[in-house]
DNA sequence: GATGAATGAGTTTTCATTCAT
DNA sequence: AATGAATGAAAACTCATTCAT
């Protein structure tokens, strides 16, 4: 094994095996075979397969928080929701493997359980969500529901477009999809009579917002 | 073991191992103690634990299919998209394990494999789901989109829902998502300058409606 | 696999093979190969390795304990004296193996920690050699001596020469130190102007006896 | 790693271990996590496990034949008799994780098996111990025992009681444990009607004295 | 119907040891 | 001297399944 990238060999070949059958489908023995690399190494690298299993996870939740908080929070309403929409289409297409193991019930628990990094790593990328749809509701510019209900109407279709994407069910293509989901999402929070161009220049204060405990996760 | 009753403790104690730790993740002998079976009863009455899985899966395809088809296809468009909303979230609340069960990856394939009479189930009910938005689509009812996104946008944020409530994660109540995802899912839909009371006296003929074909099924 | 004796063959095999190697420098395998039993027999009647050395241990225990607690405790001291001796290398005699595999520092220390019916019944043991020799000092029959140090002056030698027999270096026979390790004892102990044939009837009301807490174990 | 002092560490952590798990039950990752020490450092120290046990002890006997070898043989009888006990206890107390490590089984076999050195190290200091105590016996100062019985009598009791101290389960200070067990050590060996007081001028000639072989070792 | 001992292949895990840096 | 990645054989352990009672 050359020196030095065995740790990303077996990672890569992990993902690729849970994905095809699963964590609990998968047997060390698969791995090895997959990655080149020797049982011994797997175990110097890692506690066992759980363990890999964290591992990925960990770097798949990091990303897709990341990709959370990328999405712009200025311009019209209409904007930044189809923005949200949008944008978690595109860490979906950009990174399909990742979002296909991160979709695996199994996963998600244990790491809320263990890793209380990545708890916060999504706390974080939730809240920010959170904090542009707060927005959106407190300055009117979008109907006043819960806002975990809010959440899943911009993202709840999205999620299910993309697990049929992943299954080879789907009948739209992403542009269709990004274009009509955002659409959907659109014609389900604004509010018929208002404007519709007032831009957000900035998001405004966050005053007010609390940080709810959420105790579990999912990316969607 | 009291009389007559050990394949449905068997069954019970299988559904919550696999909702814990999945399918593949679940050993023989976690359901015999938390069945309080024999590993000979529970080879008496089953092949294996595939055919449990099986068994379960046979079990709540049959539920849902008849829920979803339960689902009134008369009155205005909206009454009929809302139905559609409260539908599986009255389902899946009054099955919440079976309905997270169902929802592992990992369920259905193998059922579809095996068992074509539940593949037929499975169709019937989707089918019967594709008709109504179909009809509703050829009637100009609903804005013209791709069957299935118009399918994610209607059930997409009763799943991101309920799986936020499975997870104690979730603000509003039942009644609340009911109202508030049926009226979202309609206010998507909708065409804004389209009559809104024309109702539907009966599902039109399944004229055109085209088989396509489907590899993966999954509930929502 | 006969029905019914692998239990029995297993620790058997387990116990020539702890005598052999140790515990811990003998492997499943071996155990396997000598009861005859297969792997998953080891594993349906024992929890593992350890598991197995604890079984032998209590089974040890508790002969050791009955013996211990059938030492007459009725005649001359000096016959009572001596009679604790002979129990002792009697019963090690008769169970040279299980004597040798007790010996072995290893073995008692998880007893202690995992199997408080273990604890009792050495405590039991222990508690009957106190109250005799308790009993011996109170009536001045023997020197007054910390129960302990009495302790290791009548069973310590014995103890010592076992472990020389055990390994083939012993010179006495059984004999010649059951008869000069008894007399060595009471030459140790008895109080030289005392009567010499003050016989016990009845050992005493055990008036004042309070049993102090032993944590730890050893045979001797 | 502080600079030449690795060596040390290592053999530190290894006693430990060893004491508390034995060597077979020791991996030399737990000697690595306890010393501070690399995997290299200590293959650049030691050939393996057992070259760091041996190593142990090697340092062990040594400072034990020392310790033997140092009782003074001169003086009266019962002066040389409580002088074997004393040193025993005395060095057991000042070494005490070493006595506990070489009374392991396991240690002194492989020990004699490749070390000769260390084997006539030991054989020196059970000759002194010998020649003393037949000295003692041809001049009548003592019962005429077998060897291996008086050698019994004089140090099994202290051994018994330095098990009981290392356990915690003592009741005796070792000050009234060296004064009781030596003067009961005498008691046992003394004859009754003989001279109290000729004093031993210097060891006799080692006449007569046979090297019986010894197949394997024990300190007591 | 029910029981639980028995099976043995498969899987996970440990570990002494080597070696390039 | 020191490091820690890499190795692979051996050991521990799991588990679906069979079967005599």
């Amino acid at each position: 094994m050359t020196r030095g990238q065995t740790r990303g060999l077996i990672l890569e070949a992990a993902l690729a095996c849970f994905l095809e059958k699963g964590i609990a489908g998968t047997s060390i023995a698969e791995i090895r075979a997959r990655s080149g690399a020797t049982t011994g190494s797997i175990y110097h690298f890692f506690g066992g397969k759980e363990d890999i299993a964290l591992a990925l996870c960990a770097e798949g939740l990091t990303s897709w928080a990341e990709a959370v908080r990328a999405v712009p929070a200025e311009g019209t309403p209409e904007a930044v929701i189809r923005a949200m929409v949008v944008g978690v289409i595109d860490w979906a297409l950009e990174n399909a493997a990742m979002h296909r193991f991160l979709l695996q019930g199994e996963v998600l628990a244990p790491v809320a359980a263990r890793r209380s990094e990545m708890v916060d790593v999504m706390m974080e990328a939730r809240l920010s969500q959170e904090r542009i749809l707060r927005d959106l509701t407190a300055r009117g510019a979008i109907r006043p529901l819960a806002w975990d209900l809010a959440r899943a109407i911009i993202l709840g279709p999205a999620e299910s477009y993309l697990k049929a994407l992943a299954q080879g069910a789907a009948a739209a293509t992403p542009e269709e999809a990004k274009r009509d989901l955002g659409g959907a999402a659109w014609a389900a929070l604004r509010i018929p009579g208002a404007d519709r161009d007032k831009s957000i220049s900035k998001v405004g204060a966050n005053a007010g917002l609390k940080r709810r405990r959420v105790q579990k996760f999912d990316l969607l």
